[in-house]
DNA sequence: CTGCCTATCATGGGATATTATGGTATTCAA
DNA sequence: TTGAATACCATAATATCCCATGATAGGCAG
C-alpha cells in the first residue's frame, strides 16, 4: 500500500529516488519497478505496480471489445505509460517528456494513494492540495465511515 | 505486457526497429520475431507475439465452425498476417504492402496496448490519440476497480 | 538518558552496455 | 547477371550499471 508524501531529487540524468516504503510495496518477482503514465486529468503523472495495470486489464477485459470507452481507455492508459524500473540503488529514469508533462524541475514530490501513487511538481502539489483540503473540509459530512462503529470523522 | 509509445524510422530498405522492450515480450523461444496484420478498422496494424494469435485461435474454435463471424475472423486475421523475425539488431523488415496500408512514411509509432500493439503513421495517430484521450476523460468513473481499496483513476 | 555504531537511504559521478540507425557485403533466385 | 532480400558491421546517442559519499534513523551499551 502507497502511503504518505514524499519528494526527492530528479536529476540531469533524469534520475529520480523512489521512496523506500514505496519499493517495499511493487515487487512482482518478474519486474523490478514502477508503472507510470500522464494523468487525463490534470498536470502530473500517476502510477503503481505492474499488478495495477494488470488490474486495468482485467477489468478492461469485462467490457465490450468495441465499446468506444474500453479502446480509448486502452490507448489512454496502455500506451501512455512506461515501464520503469529501479537500478541498484532504487531510482528510476524518469522519460523527459512526463517529466515535463508534471512539469518537473528539479524536484518532484510521490503522494501515495493506497493503491496507486502520484507524481507531482513540489509547487503545483502545493497549491493542490490547498483546494483539496478546502473541498475536504466543506465536504466532511459525506465521510461517514460504513458499518460497525463508524467512527466517522468530526 | 506491450506498454508505452514509439515512434521510429523506417528505412528505404523497410527496415523498421521494434522497440527493446516490446521484444522482451514476445519471445516464444521458438519463434524470435512479431506477428503483424493490417487492422479491420481503420488504416493502421496490428500486432503481437505469436502467442496472441494462438490466443485468437483457441478463442475461435469455442465458436461455430459455420459462424460467419467466425469465417471473418479467421480470414481477416489469420489469412492477413505476416510473421515478422528479427534481425540482428531487433528489427523487422515491414512488407510494402503492410506500409502502404498503414500510410507509412519514413516513421512508424507503435502503440503498447497490453496484450497487443498497434502501428500507425505518426500523423495519424496523433489526432486520433487526442479524441482517445478526451474519451477517456469523459469515461473514467467507468474505470473503477473492484474490490477493497480500489485505487480508481480519477 | 545519552552517545556511539551501524544499516539504510538519497544522491552524485564515471564507466559500461544497449539501442536505434545507417551503411556494406552476401546470398538466393529469376 | 541482376535485383531483391537477407545477414553483417559501424556508430552515436542514450540508458544502465557500479561505486563513492553524506545524511538519517534505529539499535545498543554504558
Amino acid at each position: 500500500m502507497f502511503l504518505s508524501t514524499a519528494t526527492n531529487t530528479l536529476d540531469a540524468k533524469g534520475r529520480l529516488s523512489v521512496p523506500a516504503d514505496f519499493r517495499a510495496v511493487v515487487g512482482d518477482g518478474n519486474f523490478d519497478g514502477i508503472v507510470v503514465w500522464p494523468s487525463f486529468d490534470g498536470a502530473y503523472l500517476e502510477g503503481g505496480g505492474i499488478a495495477l495495470l494488470q488490474d486495468y486489464q482485467s477489468l478492461l477485459e469485462t467490457m465490450d471489445p468495441y465499446d468506444e470507452a474500453r479502446i480509448a481507455f486502452e490507448r489512454a492508459i496502455f500506451a501512455e505509460s512506461r515501464r520503469l524500473s529501479f537500478d541498484g540503488t532504487g531510482r528510476v529514469t524518469l522519460p523527459k517528456d512526463l517529466a515535463e508533462y508534471a512539469g518537473l524541475n528539479g524536484r518532484a514530490t510521490f503522494i501515495g494513494l493506497g493503491r496507486r501513487f502520484e507524481i507531482w511538481s513540489p509547487e503545483a502539489y502545493q497549491s493542490h492540495a490547498e483546494t483539496a483540503r478546502k473541498m475536504a473540509r466543506e465536504n466532511r459530512h459525506r465521510l461517514r465511515l460504513q458499518g460497525r462503529n463508524s467512527g466517522q470523522v468530526q
